[in-house]
RNA sequence: GGGUGGUUUCCCGAGUGGCCAAAGGGGACAGACUGUAAAUCUGCUGCAUAAUGCUUCGGUGGUUCGAAUCCACCACCACCCA
């Protein structure tokens, strides 16, 4: 059943009632939520494995409610932070609220009330701050929040009352949503953990009612770093932010011993074939990595861009040139007297973020054009040169096509 | 409100008047080895350079031939006392 799926598949990390929410998922009677705050203007990865998780509940017969958090995102939760979160306008919020709704629909089928989507600035912006102390406030012990998990590293560098309420926002978003949508269980990452139960307390001591709550793990890489981070920062579900061949290439670097633990938690393949290649052994797991990178470009950008993306890698990386690529046009803006040298094409590629990165580069020999090693930083090149094809590569992985005009 | 300590380059962290673009570590990047993996070793890590140069050490002013380093004020943070 759906449960033991989510078991085996490395998803569960704590839950409150093991017993009864197993029941709950197997026979389809749970409505449960996620919350998402909108802090940017598009979905991550992490985000991704949270989206999954409703899908695969959705397909077992239960139903989703995707709770955007346009209120909580107002105060930030600091749970695992060392630093304050930069707050953010009512403008910015409401932006990406629309640039999640977009993005999700991809994924879950709200269609005939198959799911929900709701916004907690709905409720939150109205409180009245005496009546919500008066409300709520006698639930919370702040003794007992201020020894919860999630603030341990707050403690240390200092937490506002501001991002101390979070915590309470959280458990009331819980709180309304069980009265209005009967809402049964909250589901989040494994750092939510003291945040969620919050909410279920506050259900039993308000109400009187059971409700259940259950964390995922945190994809996490065997180094115990979040995964899903880039040196540019997120690996972004939007294709602007990052390109399918990008977020193709980022499954496909994955270290061996993240590919099993990632199909297994991402990807929708039957657990028995993944069980399969968990048996393959050194240049095979590549395979692995290869199917890893498709499922999820695919879950993402659909079929036709991930062909397109492997297409583009598997002809990268053995014969060195390929359509679908990235590439990047020049003008004669770039031109210097008619001419653009090497270290100006790495950095109008973006391949170097200034003319010193691009020159170590090129002194380092990490550098070619077209297969051919560069080695003189004087090299430069003439507008008919880009007539040809004419590829540009920087280090082992990285490379894009340039054209002009 | 009172006191103390702090704010340094992506991060941690040394530096208390010239030898500082700033030790050391981490990360990132490049090279070797490989399997678009990991580990290891090497190089490299402000900007612009052929060189010389230019802009940085919370902010603003000041002292000085010369300041990340001294002084004043401001801002922010932590800890202790209320």
């Amino acid at each position: 059943m759906i449960y033991d799926e989510l078991v085996a598949r490395g998803l569960i990390a704590q839950v409150t009632d093991e017993k009864e929410i197993r029941e709950l998922v197997d026979k389809g009677k749970a409505t449960f939520y996620i919350g998402f705050d909108p802090t940017a203007d598009s979905l991550h990865v992490g985000h991704f494995m949270a989206l999954c998780l409703m899908k695969r509940l959705q397909m077992a017969g239960n139903k989703p409610v995707v709770l955007i958090g346009g209120g909580t995102a107002m105060i930030g939760d600091p749970s695992g932070r060392s630093d304050m979160r930069q707050m953010m306008t009512t403008e910015t919020i409401s932006h990406n609220v629309e640039c999640f709704k977009k993005q999700m629909s991809r994924f879950i089928d709200f269609s005939d009330d198959k799911a929900i989507l709701v916004n907690n600035a709905d409720w939150l912006m109205d409180l009245n701050y005496v009546e919500v102390l008066r409300d709520i406030g006698p639930h919370f012990s702040v003794n007992r929040m201020l020894t919860a998990e999630c603030y341990k590293q707050r403690m240390e560098k200092g937490l506002s009352f501001l991002e101390f309420n979070y915590m309470i926002m959280q458990s009331y978003d819980f709180y309304m949503l069980f009265q209005k949508y009967g809402c049964n269980m909250q589901f989040g990452g494994d750092d939510q953990w003291s945040n969620m139960l919050g909410g279920t307390e506050l259900i039993r001591r308000k109400l009187g009612k059971d409700a259940y709550a259950m964390t995922i793990n945190l994809l996490l890489n065997s180094e115990g770093k979040k995964m899903g981070k880039t040196q540019s920062g997120a690996v972004w579900l939007d294709p602007k932010k990052t390109s399918p061949y990008d977020f193709y290439q980022y499954w496909r670097n994955v270290s061996d011993q993240d590919v099993l633990k990632c199909l297994r938690m991402l990807t929708f393949l039957p657990l028995e074939q993944i069980d399969e290649m968990d048996s393959w052994e050194g240049s095979r797991l590549n395979e692995a990595k290869d199917i890893l990178a498709y499922e999820l470009t695919k879950l993402v950008h659909g079929e036709e861009e991930a062909a397109r993306a492997r297409d583009a890698s598997k002809a990268l990386f053995s014969t060195g040139s390929a359509e679908g690529m990235p590439s990047v046009q020049i003008t004669e803006t770039d031109l210097r007297e008619g001419r653009i040298d090497i270290m100006q094409l790495l950095v109008c590629s973006s391949l170097a973020s200034s003319r010193n990165e691009a020159r170590r580069a090129v002194e380092q020999g990490g550098v070619s054009v077209n297969g051919e090693k560069i080695s003189d930083i004087r090299t430069d090149y003439a507008p008919e040169d880009f007539s040809e094809e004419f590829v540009l590569k920087k280090g082992k992985k990285k490379f894009c096509r340039i054209e002009y005009k």
